[in-house]
DNA sequence: GGAATATGATTAACATGTTAAATGAAATCT
DNA sequence: AGATTTCATTTAACATGTTAATCATATTCC
C-alpha cells in the first residue's frame, strides 16, 4: 500500500557565507549562481530530450550511441572509421568497442581499404538496415511530438544558436596546458 | 621530420538510395537529416564548451562531476544526498561513488541525519573550499572569455530557450513502455 | 508490536567517455 | 633498402552513465 512522503525534508542549509573568489584586482566577487552553468544547461535540456527515445531503444537493444552509428551507417554506402566517428561525434576508442560489437551482432560489415591497411571501412548490413526500419517511425513521431510543443521556429532557432556557440568557440585558444601537472595557475588569463 | 597529408583520401560514398521510412500512411519520406539530431546539436555544444575546462580540471586532479559536486556543496553549509543529485544532476549511483572517493581525498564530509539514519549528509571541507578557491579564478576566466565570443545577450537567450525546451518536454508523456521486450511497436502513435 | 511496504543510499553489471599507450601499416628520409 | 616518423586503429585503465538489484532504515497497516 501506498506511503505518504515521510517529512517535510529538511534537505538543505544554506551557507552563511558564500563562497567567494579571489579577483586578480584583490577585489572578492560572488561565484557565478551554480544554476547558470552552460555546460549544466546545455546536459540537462539533452537528457530532457534523450529520455524520450531511452525506451524506444531499450525494446530494440540499442544504446544511443549504437543508434547514431546505424544513423550515420544508413546514409551513405561505406564509410571510413575515421570518418565513422566525425559523424557520429564519437572518440574512436568508444567507436572501436561499439563497432566490434556491432559487427557480432551482424548490423554492420567491415573490411579494409585495400591501398591502406590501416583504414577501416565499414557499412551497415541489410539486418542493420532492417532494425532502422524498424525503430526509426517511433523515433521520427517523439521528434515531430517535441517539435509541435517546442515550436519548428524556436527549435531552428536552437539549432542556429547552438552551431554559433559551437563556431564562437572553435578558434578560442585552449588554455596553455604548460606540461605541468600541480602548478599555480592562478595568474593565466 | 615532418609527413605530408597521405592522399586525397577517398573517405566516404554516398548510398545510391537514401534510406526511407514507411510513415503511417503508406507513403515514404526521407529519414531526418542525420546532422539536424537535436541530441548530437547540445552534445557538440556542450563538448564545445566543455573542453576549454577539461586542462584546468585535470591539473588539480577534477573531473567534470567532481567540479560540479564540489560547486554545490560550495554554496551550502551541509546538504542531503538526494538533494545534492539533484543539484549537481547526477545519478544516485555516480553521487554514491564519486562521494566516496571525494571522501577518502578529504575534500567533504559526511554524516547521517540524526531522525532520519537512510538519509546522508555532505558538506564540504576546508581543504576542498581551498581546492575551489584554486580552480575558480581560471574557470571564471574562461567563462567570461565565453560570454565575450558569443555575446553576453545571445548567451541570456540560449539560456532562456534551453530551460524552455526542458519545459515544454517535462510533461511530454515518455512512451507506453508496455512491460514488454521484443513486442513491435512500429504501429504506436 | 510485527509483517508488509516504502524510501534513501549503495552495490552490481555493463556500456560509454576520456586519456595514454600500444599495434600495425604507410610515408619519408638517408 | 632500412631506419625513422607519421598515421589509423585498437587496447588499456579508470571514471561516469544507466538500469536493476540489494541493504538498511522508516513508515504504514493490521
Amino acid at each position: 500500500m501506498p506511503v505518504k512522503t515521510p517529512a517535510p525534508r529538511g534537505g538543505v542549509r544554506q551557507r552563511k557565507v558564500a563562497a567567494r573568489v579571489e579577483q586578480s584586482g584583490g577585489r572578492a566577487a560572488p561565484m557565478r549562481e551554480f544554476s547558470r552553468s552552460l555546460p549544466m544547461a546545455l546536459l540537462r535540456a539533452r537528457e530532457a530530450v534523450m529520455r524520450h527515445f531511452r525506451a524506444s531503444l531499450r525494446k530494440h537493444a540499442l544504446t544511443e550511441q549504437q543508434w547514431r552509428i546505424l544513423r550515420a551507417l544508413a546514409g551513405v554506402d561505406t564509410i571510413e572509421v575515421t570518418e565513422l566517428a566525425r559523424s557520429a561525434y564519437l572518440l574512436g576508442p568508444s567507436l572501436s568497442r561499439i563497432l566490434r560489437d556491432l559487427e557480432q551482432r551482424g548490423l554492420i560489415e567491415r573490411r579494409s581499404v585495400k591501398t591502406d591497411l590501416r583504414r577501416g571501412l565499414v557499412s551497415i548490413s541489410a539486418e542493420g538496415l532492417r532494425l532502422i526500419e524498424a525503430v526509426a517511425p517511433s523515433s521520427e513521431a517523439i521528434y515531430a511530438e517535441m517539435t509541435r510543443r517546442y515550436g519548428a521556429d524556436r527549435l531552428a532557432a536552437l539549432h542556429e544558436m547552438l552551431s554559433a556557440l559551437e563556431a564562437s568557440l572553435a578558434d578560442m585558444p585552449l588554455p596553455g596546458n604548460g606540461h605541468l601537472k600541480d602548478e599555480d595557475d592562478d595568474a593565466s588569463l
